[in-house]
DNA sequence: AGCATAAATTTGGTTATCCAGTTTGGGTGC
DNA sequence: GCACCCAAACTGGATAACCAAATTTATGCT
C-alpha cells in the first residue's frame, strides 16, 4: 500500500493520481456520504490503470477514513463530500517530512508523553524504564550506537503514558528518524557521561512522580538536539 | 494493508500471527541489520499461510521502518535486533484507542499546532483558515451538521504551521474522531453563537500572530470538549 | 398485481500464474 | 589456481484467473 511519512518513490505519482481521479469522478456524480462508487472493475478500465491500482488507492483513503469497502459489495462514501475534499486535497499533497519537522513534533509530543507518564505509571513502567535505561548506558559506555536504545528508553515512557494513540504517533515518527540518523550520526561520543546523566534525570522524575520536572529534564534532553538542528530560526 | 490506528478486523490477529513468526524467526537466525531473510516464498510455505499474508505482513513492517523490501533482490532487515524487537512488540500489543485517548492527544497536537501557525501563517494561510471559518459558520447557523467544516479549521491551520508531519498526524487522527462523533454527536446546537465566537477567537489570535492568546483560545475551546468527556478524571 | 423465490450478475477479496531484474554457482579459458 | 562469464535458479512485484458473498433481476405462483 505504500502509506508512510517517507513515501517519495515513483509509483506514488501514479496513485496519487489515481486518488485525484477517483476524487474527480465523486465530485463529478455529486455523490453523498453512503452513496456507492463504481465498481473497482470498472474504474479500472475508465482509468486505464490496473485494479490493483485502484484497490491500493482505495485502500490508502480507507486508512484515511474517507471511504469505506465493504466485502462483496461495493465502496462507500464514509463522510460528506466537503470533508472529502479537504482530507483528499490534503492527502495528495503532503510532502516528505523535513528532519527538521519530525524533531518540532516528536519535542512537542514526547513533552507531553513524558507528562502524562510521570504522572501515571505504575511500578512495573517503572521497572520497564529502567531497564530500557540501563541498556540504554551500557550501550554508550561501551561506546557502540546507542540510537535504538535511545528510542527504546523513549518508548518505554510513552507506554507508560498509558496512551495508545500516543504511542502509535511516536511509532510513526521513528521510521524516518532513524533513517535521518543514519546517514549522518547527530550524536558525538565525549559527553556520554553527561548524556546518562540526562536520562537518569527523566527517569528519576518520572519516578518521582513530579511531572514539571520530568517535563524539565526531557526538555534539557532535547535541547542539545534542537541546537543541533536549528529547529528555532 | 490494514494499517490504521482503528483496526480490529478479525485479520488483523492473522497478521500479527505472521509478524511474530517472522520476528521469531529473525530471532532463531540471530540476524543483524542489513541481513537477509528468507524469501516470501519460502516464510509462506514454513509458515502455512498464503504468500499475500507474507507480503502484507511485511509491507506493515516496512511502512514502521524496520524492514526493507529491495526489488527482485530481497527482504533485509532495517535496523538492529534489539530496535526491531522493541518496535515489533509495540506494534502487535497496539490495541484500538479509546476515545479519550484520541481527545487527548488531539489537543496536545493541536495546541503545539496553533502556537506555530500563529507565529509562521502568511496571508494566504489566513485567508484560507477564513474561508474554512466562514463554511464553519454557515453550516452551524443553518443548524447543519457541521463536524466535517469544524475539522477542516484546524486542518486549515495546521496547514498553516508549515509542518507537514504535524499535518500528517491530524489527518491520521481524524478517520476515528469522526467515527466517533458519528454514533454521538458531542455538540449541541443551543450555543451556536459561543462556540462560533471560540472559532472567531482562535483565528484573530493567528491573525495577530499572538501565540500565546491563540493558545488560550484554543483551549478554551477545547475546554467543552475535555469537560464532556472527562479526560482528566 | 403482489410477493416469494431462485437464477444470474456484480461485488470485493483471494489464489495462482507470469514477469523482469538479481543473485548464484559451476564451467571455461587462460 | 584464478578471473571471468553466462545460464539457471531465485527474488519481489505485476497480472490474470478464480471465489464466495451479496445484490439485482427474472420468474412463477397465488
Amino acid at each position: 500500500m505504500k502509506i508512510s511519512l517517507i513515501d517519495n518513490d515513483a509509483n506514488l505519482v501514479l496513485q496519487n493520481d489515481v486518488i485525484c481521479k477517483i476524487k474527480d469522478l465523486i465530485n463529478a456524480k455529486n455523490l453523498e456520504r453512503g452513496d456507492k462508487l463504481p465498481s473497482e472493475r470498472l474504474m479500472s478500465e475508465k482509468f486505464d490503470v490496473k485494479r490493483n491500482h485502484i484497490r491500493e488507492a482505495i485502500r490508502k483513503l480507507e486508512f484515511y477514513g474517507v471511504l469505506k469497502s465493504m466485502s462483496q459489495s461495493g465502496t462507500i462514501l464514509a463522510i460528506g463530500l466537503t470533508g472529502f475534499n479537504g482530507i483528499v486535497d490534503e492527502i495528495t499533497s503532503l510532502l516528505a517530512p523535513s528532519f527538521n519537522e519530525l524533531v518540532e513534533t516528536r519535542i512537542s509530543l514526547e513533552l507531553k508523553v513524558v507528562r502524562l507518564a510521570s504522572q501515571r505509571r505504575t511500578e512495573s513502567d517503572l521497572k520497564l524504564i529502567k531497564e530500557a535505561l540501563n541498556a540504554f548506558s551500557a550501550k554508550i559506555i561501551k561506546g557502540n550506537d546507542y540510537l535504538e536504545e535511545d528510542l527504546l528508553f523513549h518508548l518505554a515512557i510513552a507506554k507508560a503514558s498509558k496512551n495508545n494513540t500516543m504511542i502509535s504517533l511516536m511509532l510513526l515518527l521513528m521510521p524516518p528518524m532513524l533513517k535521518t540518523y543514519d546517514r549522518d550520526t547527530v550524536c558525538e561520543g565525549d559527553k556520554v557521561s553527561s548524556e546518562i546523566k540526562k536520562h537518569e534525570n527523566i527517569f528519576l522524575a518520572i519516578k518521582s512522580k513530579d511531572a514539571d520536572l520530568a517535563t524539565k529534564a526531557m526538555t534539557e534532553h532535547f535541547f542539545k538536539l534542537s541546537n543541533h538542528i536549528n529547529i528555532f530560526k
